[in-house]
DNA sequence: GGTGAAACGTGTTGAGA
DNA sequence: TCTCAACACGTTTCACC
């Protein structure tokens, strides 16, 4: 894997059969020959070159929560004392499932997270029983997210 | 598909199915069956009803944005005037690239986007010349994420 | 870079417990 | 729901272009 400060150059056949991988892992590669136009073996060639590259980090299955009754997502912009070093709330952020996602950001917070929860009540209880619960957590703010309308990958 | 409000269970044996193919979209199956002491065909016949349950929403290969030059993330909050429709905004949004995400919050903003850029001047640049050109945009907030250090899905 | 062919492994189905 | 077995199909490698 090449240092990730390195920019890879991919080309206009790499970018077909990573548009059809982005959208289905599973599309067997010889599709995907057969609809581009060139033998299996030199797409199995070039996602070897694709891996070794770090551009391709892996492949994942996609669950719908929604389905498993988790219809609650919510942003939460969290403050922490100065005395708090970030590496310890992110430790005890991480021991919480329900949090998918946190950032260390530049602006009003130290970090941001994406939580999803069952509902409103399951999120309150995130909230107050293990988020501010954390020692260094000052004060917590809290944008519930709707309505997802845009979700996607950078696109190539 | 079932209706997204009604819950879907699941045992032990699709948890432990899901979790490999959460990790590793391409695992063979039958590997994943000896992992596990059942036969493929199980797995198979498994896999098809949680497709048709909706629980499994696709699989998707994970793109390295930084290996392609896209070191700078953000998150943005945006004020809409109150004559502003969400769904016009959004359809704006959406042509634009680097946006990857968007929500429909409560709290502060009308919405909340994460946006993914080559570097600050690139962030700049789409704030200015594209998200702030969208009209009803009164003002953004940004905040950028100075380093990601939790990405998950749903743990199951 | 690319190819085709061979060897090997996997996906998928259907009958039956 | 599971298994087994059969067949179809995909993956992977290699010699060669």
């Amino acid at each position: 894997m090449k240092s990730t400060n390195e920019k890879v150059k991919i080309d206009g056949i790499d970018k077909k059969i990573l548009r059809f991988l982005m959208q289905d892992a599973r599309k067997p590669i010889l599709e995907i020959a057969r609809n581009i136009g060139i033998s299996g073996a030199a797409i199995h060639q070039r996602l070897r070159k694709l891996e070794s590259s770090g551009l391709i980090a892996g492949s994942k299955f996609i669950i719908n929560p929604k389905v498993m009754g988790y219809t609650t997502m919510a942003y939460i912009g969290i403050f922490l004392d100065k005395a708090m070093s970030n590496p310890i709330a992110v430790k005890e952020l991480e021991k919480i499932p329900e949090v998918l996602e946190c950032h260390y950001t530049t602006g009003n917070w130290s970090i941001l997270i994406k939580v999803l929860c069952r509902d409103n009540e399951h999120l309150m209880h995130v909230l107050n029983h293990n988020i501010q619960k954390i020692e260094g957590v000052s004060r917590t703010e809290t944008f519930i997210s709707l309505q997802q309308q845009i979700e996607r990958q950078i696109q190539i």
